[in-house]
DNA sequence: AATGAATGAGCCTTCATTCAT
DNA sequence: GATGAATGAAGGCTCATTCAT
C-alpha cells in the first residue's frame, strides 16, 4: 500500500516494494506472481477488511437508504482519517472500484432494497453505481491532493441520496449523522500500513 | 488518440504511437518532450474542441439548469457516438476531468449562475463538480467496457439534477430532451482520429 | 571555439555550435563536413594566427634559447589573456599539441638551433617536445580549471630552459623578461570570439 | 582498460565494455552508474595497484631525487612493458593525471622532501606538478601511437631533475640507473587485461 | 524458504546527416 | 545559398523475471 500510494499503481516499482518490506526478491516472487498481483491482493485484502467493518456497523439497521447513506459516510470517513487509504485509492484510480471492489460489493444489495421498497426511484442499477462510485471516488481522490473540508462528506452523501430519489431533508437527516470512527483491528492491513506513511508531496504527474 | 485509446495512458508507448503516425522517432521528439506530453496536448486540443462545440449550443439558453444539462449530455452523446472518445477518456482515467480539463472549464460557471438563480442548492462547489465529473466519467468509462444503454445517459443527467436539487419531474424535463448530435469541423482531431479508429477487444489488463 | 571550450571536444554539439553561430543546419554542412572537422579547422585557423604573431616577434632574436623562451612566455602568457583559448586548448586535449599544431610547427627549428649552436644539451628532438608541449599544456590547462599565479609562468620557462641545458642563472635571465602582451590583429579569430565569452562553471566532467 | 585504450575514453561504449567483459547491460548497472564511472574506478584501481608496487620499492631510498628519479623511471617502464596500460593513459588524457591519479599523490612528498633537503629549486610545486605530469604522459602517449626509443626514458627522467635543480652529472646518474621492472601480483589488473591484449592499428581519429 | 546476482527485452532519448523548399 | 523538418542509427538506462546457492 505504502508504495502503490506513493508512486501510482503504474509507475514501475518491485524495487520499491521489496525494499519498503524489507525482502528478497526471490520472495517476492514466491508469494505473487508480478507486480500487479501484488496490488490486486492489496486490494482485495484492504477491501474485505474494510467491507467487514462496514457490514458489522450497517447490519442492524432496516432501511436500505440509512445503510447505504451510514456506509458511504463510513467509507469517507475512513479515506480522510488515513491518508494513506485516499491516497492509494486515488492511484488504483477507476481500477479501485473496479469489478471486484468493496463498493461493489456492497452497494448492490441495499440500493436494489432501496428500490423495493419504495425509498429510492427506479434508476437503472448501473447508473445508481456508476453515480456512487464516480462521486465517492473523486471527493476521496481530491482529498489527497488538496486538503478538503471535512464536512463535505456530509454533502456527497447528501446530494447521493437525493440523486436516488430522497427529499432534501430526508437526505440530510441521513447524511448528517454523527459517525463513529471505524475500529479497524488492531492487525489490520490499513492500520499497519498507516503507521509507516509519511505523505510525500504531490507531484501530480503519475496520478490518475 | 488512436494509441492511448487502446494501449492505456500509463502503458508505454513512442514507438506505437509514431508507428501509428507514421513518422520518424526524431520527429516525434521535434514536437513532443516525452510522451505523456503528447497525451496532454492530445487531450487539450480534444477539450478545446469540444468545449467551442458545447458552448455554442448552450449559449442562448437562459436556464443555467437548462445549459448544464444540455452539456452533460452532448458530452455523454459524443462518448457513446464515438467510442474512440469514450476509450480514451476512460483511459486518461481522472487525468482527463483534471485542473486543465473541458468538464471543468465548463462547468463552474453554470453551476454558480444556478445557485445565484436559486435553481440549485446551495452545494459546495468541489463537491457538486465530483459528483457531476466522477459520474460521468464512470457511465462514459463504462460505455467503453460493455456496451451500455444509450438511454441512461438521460437517466445520468436527470439523477445530477436532482443532486443538484431540482425537482424529479424538473430533472427530467430537461434531461429528455432530444438533443441533435454533434457536428464536429471538417478537421476535427476528434473526427480524423475516429476515421481510422477499429475497437479491439478490452483486456482489462491495463484498464483504469 | 566557444562552443568547444565550454561542452569539450567529445561532447556533442552541432545544434550547440550551429545556435551560437546563428546559423542553419544546412548552413552548417555546406561548410564542413562534420563536427571535428569544424574542430579541426578552427584549431588551424588558431594556430596559424598565433603562429604568425610569435615568429614576427621572435624572427629578430639570434639566440634560439632566446626565442624559444620568448615562444613559449608569449603562448603562455596569450592563454591566461584569453580565458577562453586556454578553455578550448584544455578541451582540444592533447589533440592541441598534435602533428598540425603550433608548438609542433614552431619549436623543432629552434631547438634544432640551440644545439648546433650549443646552448641546449644534445636532447631527443621528440624528448625536448614531450617536455615543453607536456608543461605548457598542463600549465594551461590547470588555467582554465582554477586560477593560477600568473607569475609562475615564468617558473615554467625557466624549467624548461634548464631540462634543456641552460645555466639557472641564463635560464632565469631569459625567462624574467617582460613581455608585450601579443597583438592581435582586428579580426582575429580568437579576439573575436573572446568578445562573446563568458566562463562556466567548470564541472571537470567532460575535461580531457 | 582493453576498451577504453582501444576506443578512447569518449568513444561512447558500454556495448563494447559488456560485449568484451562478457557480462549483461544489466550486470553493468548493478556495478557502475555509468561508462565514466567505470572509467574513473578502473583509473583508480590501476593507479593503486602502481602506486603500492613503486612505493615498496622506494621506500628504501634516503635522497628525494632517486626516489623520485626512480618512480618515474618505473612508471615510463612499465607503460613501454605493457603497451595496454600506455594506451589506456593515453586515452584517459590529461585525466588520468587528474586529481585522483597516481603522479599526484606520489610526486608531492617526494618533491617537497627534494626542496627541504635543498636537491631541488623552490619551485612552485605545481609547476613542478605540471611539468613532471605533463611531460611522462606525452611522452608516454607517444609510445602508444609510434614506437619510442626505449632509451629515451632516461633522457626524460634526467631532463626532468634538470629542471628541478639538478646538475646535468647528477641528473644522469640517477636516470641512467639499471631498473628492474615491476612485478606485478598475480591478479592484478593490469596483469590480466594485458593478457588479452592485441594492439589495434590507431586510426588516429579518436586519439586524444 | 530466502537470497540476490545475473539477465536481456524493452523503452527512452539524442544527434549527425539528408534533402525538398 | 540558406533553411529547418524529417530521419533513423546509435546508445543509454530500467526493471521484471529467473535461478543457482
Amino acid at each position: 500500500m505504502l508504495v502503490f500510494a506513493e508512486k501510482g499503481v503504474d509507475a514501475s516499482v518491485i524495487d520499491d516494494v521489496i525494499s519498503t518490506a524489507g525482502v528478497s526478491r526471490g520472495t517476492f516472487y514466491k508469494y505473487f506472481k508480478s507486480n500487479r498481483d501484488l496490488m490486486v491482493a492489496a486490494n482485495e485484502e484492504l477491501g474485505r477488511e474494510l467491507l467487514t467493518l462496514v457490514l458489522n456497523r450497517v447490519s442492524g439497521l432496516d432501511d436500505p437508504a440509512e445503510r447505504l447513506a451510514l456506509g458511504v459516510r463510513l467509507f469517507i470517513e475512513t479515506a480522510l482519517a488515513f491518508p494513506l487509504f485516499a491516497r492509494f485509492t486515488r492511484s488504483a484510480g477507476m481500477a479501485s472500484v473496479g469489478p471486484r471492489s468493496l463498493l461493489l460489493d456492497y452497494l448492490p444489495g441495499h440500493i436494489q432494497d432501496g428500490i423495493e421498497q419504495g425509498r429510492f426511484f427506479d434508476l437503472p442499477q448501473e447508473v445508481s453505481l456508476d453515480l456512487i462510485s464516480g462521486g465517492v471516488l473523486f471527493y476521496i481522490a481530491r482529498s489527497s491532493e488538496s486538503s478538503v473540508d471535512p464536512e463535505h462528506g456530509r454533502h456527497v452523501v447528501a446530494a447521493l441520496l437525493r440523486s436516488l430519489g430522497l427529499s432534501d431533508a430526508e437526505a440530510w437527516r441521513l447524511a448528517d449523522r454523527e459517525v463513529a470512527p471505524m475500529e479497524l483491528p488492531e492487525n489490520s492491513l490499513l492500520r499497519r500500513s498507516s503507521l509507516r506513511y509519511r505523505p510525500q508531496g504531490d507531484s501530480g504527474e503519475d496520478a490518475q
